[in-house]
RNA sequence: GGCGACGUAGCUCAGUUGGUCAGAGCAUGCGGCUCAUAUCCGCAGAGUCCGGGGUUCAAGUCCCUGCGUCGCUACCA
């Protein structure tokens, strides 16, 4: 036998926070693809797992007065725990502090090294004892430390580098020969035009003065290795790389689901890390995008970060996969909101799927005492009453979506035939042929067909709804056993219910959601959300170390090679300061001098386009429009402002 | 600023290579049925397919430009 194989991964989850619904679409998605995969006939494994080295994980641990192995463990089996919650099938939970992943990854570090790849090198940069980290001039704030208010120090250091540069050329012909390598093409897209620009060598260590809480690098007892090598190995180290079984098996037939925010290291450090070490390179990487909640990203500050076992919760299981699914467009932002996913169970599932479920089962009760009836080939075909055609029609489709992890497609597919089969219902109308004994074979033939239609569906619903699907087949006595599922050849099949049986009174799949009585307990928030979102709350304390003055622009120049740029002299009573400010494109020179404006007066200065700015303009933008601050009466320059 | 994506009915969005492409679902209104979870079925809305140019016999669908939204990136103080 030799059966096609596919290997899908989630991202491994940075234990610094506890699972959210990001989390939980990336696993549903991929369970989702793999369930499918194996009804498709494809032999299947499915890694999940959680990232736990680095620095914040030591910060976070320190906190909590553990170590960051206990306190990476809890993290972790919140994971661990979420998995069944969400009736994710994986084949292993991998963790980058198990020791046969250390194993590998050492093993690739030497691989890579011993080709040449990775060089020893040293640079100064700005760094902050508090943050134990390196900062870009650019991140500073003021010349200080976003986090600790205090000015970073020049420091020297050495580290390990991976040349990706190298690679660079190699990758972009890869993506452009296969066009499935990301997915969808928006990000392949991101990708190719991110490879315009030179790709700069990856720092992959730090020196174990700073960082202990990683894996050792094999070549230099003094060094950790960092982030993304470690933690992207584990798609191979899972598999036991280089002589397992599973290795041999699946890699590379390989499909990594991602959000958005990692393409990077997928798309760019991944790739080139399997070549440089000699190993072939995955299939491909899907990209789905953000779940925003209400209307904004989902963040601590808004208090809107989901946690999927509530939701779970509240809506149960099979509504929740069956909800993420449908709505979020493959590749697309979506929303999530209270709304939405009552909309979405009570529409299609409750009213489509379960009501018309419901309304079968019972009529065949009703009129044949729960007894499965034959269909009538000869009134079959003179009335076109066979729905295999459409049958047909709805697996293909969904097939055909679904193979390209276009869930909401498939799923799509799959409520177009349940639309038409209410629509069957509506014109055959079953009650009033079962007032004339003449129309029973009629009957029959109809009732037969939709109970097949609803195996059908039980069917193809398994890899987005496994629960829902089982409950369907167990009423239909179609059932299998624990954890089986029929494959797309088996349900292909039309007419394959048993006749004879009996079909017990349907049981409710789907409760209706009373939406009034969620209006009335929860208060109406139909507060607009801020574009952007809201920053985190200050005290009048942080407030106060803003030294705001009032100034008057007394000389206004352009600056060469800028077009943004404008070189100002603000007087400020006790001194005339230089400012660079960004407001070329809505002020000339002449416009603005003259101006009562906003300075922020202790500000660090920095260099501009060459030039030394001293302090920063207040004012409003909207897009490209700039609107400078100021006053409604004279004021002297100098003046505090509150 | 640079690069890129997007802008289609009240809402969420489909619309492949230019020619039944002006659509679906939800919401709304009216009508029908009664098997069913007050469910289902039918009909209606008509929307300058963001604005303006252009290519073409023919353009949401291609090109240019303006506006708006979003992403990545930068000299954003």
């Amino acid at each position: 036998m030799n059966t096609k194989k596919v290997f899908f991964t989630t991202p491994i989850y940075y234990v610094n926070a506890k699972p959210h619904l990001g989390h939980a679409y990336t696993s549903i998605a991929a369970d989702v693809a793999t369930r499918f995969k194996k009804m498709a006939g494809f032999e299947t494994f499915f890694l999940t797992g959680t990232d736990e080295h680095g620095d914040k994980i030591v910060q976070a641990a320190e906190k909590q007065n553990t170590t960051p192995k206990e306190y990476a463990d809890n993290i972790s089996r919140l994971f661990q725990d979420l998995l069944p919650v969400l009736n994710i099938e994986n084949n292993f939970f991998i963790r980058t502090t198990d020791p046969s992943h250390i194993k590998i990854v050492k093993n690739i570090l030497s691989k890579i090294h011993e080709s040449g790849d990775i060089y020893f090198s040293s640079y100064e940069g700005l760094y902050c004892f508090g943050c134990e980290r390196f900062y870009q001039e650019r991140e500073l704030v003021g010349g200080k430390c976003p986090d600790h208010g205090t000015v970073p120090e020049v420091i020297k250091e050495s580290n390990y580098f991976f040349k990706m540069g190298k690679y660079q050329e190699w990758l972009i012909n890869h993506i452009k020969t296969n066009p499935d390598f990301i997915r969808p093409k928006q990000y392949k897209k991101e990708i190719l035009s991110f490879l315009k620009e030179p790709l700069e060598d990856l720092c992959i260590s730090r020196p174990k003065s700073r960082l202990t809480w990683g894996i050792t690098l094999p070549f230099d007892e003094e060094y950790v290795t960092y982030v993304w090598f470690d933690a992207l190995v584990n798609y191979i180290s899972a598999l036991s790389f280089p002589d397992g079984e599973l290795f041999k098996k699946f890699w590379p037939n390989t499909r990594h689901f991602v959000a958005k925010d990692i393409i990077k290291p997928h798309g760019i450090y991944w790739p080139i890390m399997l070549k440089a070490a000699g190993i072939k390179i995955y299939n491909g990487l899907n990209v789905h995008g953000f779940w925003n909640v209400k209307g904004s990203k989902m963040s601590k500050s808004i208090g809107n970060v989901t946690d999927p076992i509530e939701v779970t919760g509240i809506y149960g299981t099979d509504a929740f996969r069956y909800f993420l699914m449908r709505e979020m467009v493959f590749g697309l932002d979506a929303n999530f909101t209270r709304e939405t996913i009552v909309s979405r169970i009570n529409s299609d599932l409750a009213n489509d799927l379960g009501n018309l479920f419901s309304r079968v089962l019972s009529m065949n009760h009703r009129y044949f005492k729960g007894e499965v009836k034959g269909p009538d080939k000869k009134i079959q075909e003179e009335k076109m009453l066979s729905l295999e055609p459409d049958a047909v029609t709805a697996i293909d489709a969904f097939t055909k979506a679904m193979d390209l992890c276009e869930f909401h497609r498939g799923i799509g597919a799959i409520w177009q035939f349940v639309s038409i089969m209410n629509k069957y219902i509506d014109k055959n109308a079953p009650w009033v042929l079962a007032k004339d004994d003449a129309e029973k074979p009629y009957l029959e033939t109809v009732i037969y067909n939709l109970i097949e239609g609803l195996r059908l569906v039980s069917g193809l619903i398994y890899p987005v709804m496994p629960e829902t699907s089982c409950k369907m087949q167990k009423a239909l006595n179609m059932e299998k056993g624990n954890n089986e599922f029929y494959t797309l050849k088996e349900i292909s099949q039309w007419g394959q219910i048993k006749k004879g049986s009996i079909i017990e009174n349907p049981k409710i799949l789907f409760p209706r959601i009373d939406t009034d009585k969620i209006k009335s307990s929860e208060p109406v928030k139909l507060a607009k959300p801020f574009k952007p979102a809201l920053k985190e709350e200050i005290t009048i304390d942080d407030f106060a170390k803003v030294d705001l003055r009032t100034g008057i622009v007394i000389k206004a120049e352009k600056i060469k090679n800028s077009n943004k740029l404008l070189k100002l002299q603000v007087d400020l009573g006790a001194e005339t300061r230089q400012v660079i400010a960004g407001v070329a494109k809505s002020y000339t020179p002449e416009e603005i001098t003259g101006k009562q404006v906003i300075v922020v007066a202790n500000l660090k200065e920095v260099k501009l386009m060459g030039e030394i700015s001293q302090g920063m303009l207040l004012a409003a933008t909207h897009t490209k429009k700039i609107v400078l601050s100021g006053f409604d009466k004279e004021i002297m320059p100098g003046n505090p402002v509150k």
